[in-house]
DNA sequence: ACAATAATAACAATCATTATCATTTTTTGC
DNA sequence: GCAAAAAATGATAATGATTGTTATTATTGT
């Protein structure tokens, strides 16, 4: 990667600002500073970035809503592989919202986890296809 | 919700699939059925049904990817009042990677958390604006 | 059977993001 | 320092997922 004003911009904007910003809230804080800068920049760089691990890419694997009949909660588990989703029972983490909140005073009403990894089929898959 | 016969089909194959299908997916299992489905109806359809409870929508509340240049592993927690992204360290959810690979079997390699709530500021904040 | 209401199909529009490509900037070897 | 090579840019078209619009069709209570 080579220099470029636009980069070290962004990179800037990015380390100074507590709230984590999307592409679109860091090209509108870079325009003052470059009010040519095209937002396809502002994804290539940031893209770019979090390749090279200097910066994180918050964002599910999901590219699209999935639509689920069963609607007890639960958790999902992604497999990188074959990308299907699979259920997992919300037992594995019951008390982390309390935990999170006795150490943060936040007022937490839910969260959901995504796991990741490789499914018992994809595991017994010869890896030549 | 009056009847339809679109609705009742989109149902059934939602029951019917193990698996989590995406609007498309379930647009293509019913063009066999009814070739002149639209793909709007479809969505429009589990929109309904999530809203109405019967059946489960599977998204982030992050509708565009967000970048962090805290790049130590960490969850994250978003207000559900100002939408603002707080940090979670990631000690709340230590093992549970390995509570989830003794139970299912799965190979599990990541895993990250989203918690949904109201943050200090907004707890803080009059009802009445 | 019929008017009132709700749902549909077709398609335009939107939003976040990526691809294309001609032009400009940065690097590099001399 | 300077020309050629490599990389990055800005403008804009294209994409994929989803929602809005509207004229038409199906469902419902009477």
């Amino acid at each position: 990667m080579n220099y470029s004003r636009q980069r070290e911009l962004i990179l800037k904007v990015l380390k100074e600002t507590p709230i984590h910003p999307t592409a679109d809230e860091i090209y509108s804080a870079l325009k003052k500073y470059l009010p040519n800068i095209s937002l396809a920049t502002v994804y290539r760089n940031l893209n770019q970035l979090a390749l090279n691990g200097e910066i994180k890419k918050i964002e599910n694997l999901e590219t699209c809503a999935h639509f689920d009949h069963n609607i007890h909660k639960h958790h999902h588990f992604i497999c990188i592989k074959c990308n299907k989703i699979y259920d997992i029972p919300q037992e594995v983490s019951k008390d982390i919202e309390k935990k999170v909140s006795s150490l943060t005073g936040l007022q937490v009403t839910g969260h959901n986890i995504s796991f990741q990894g490789i499914c018992n089929a994809c595991q017994h898959k010869k890896t030549t296809l």
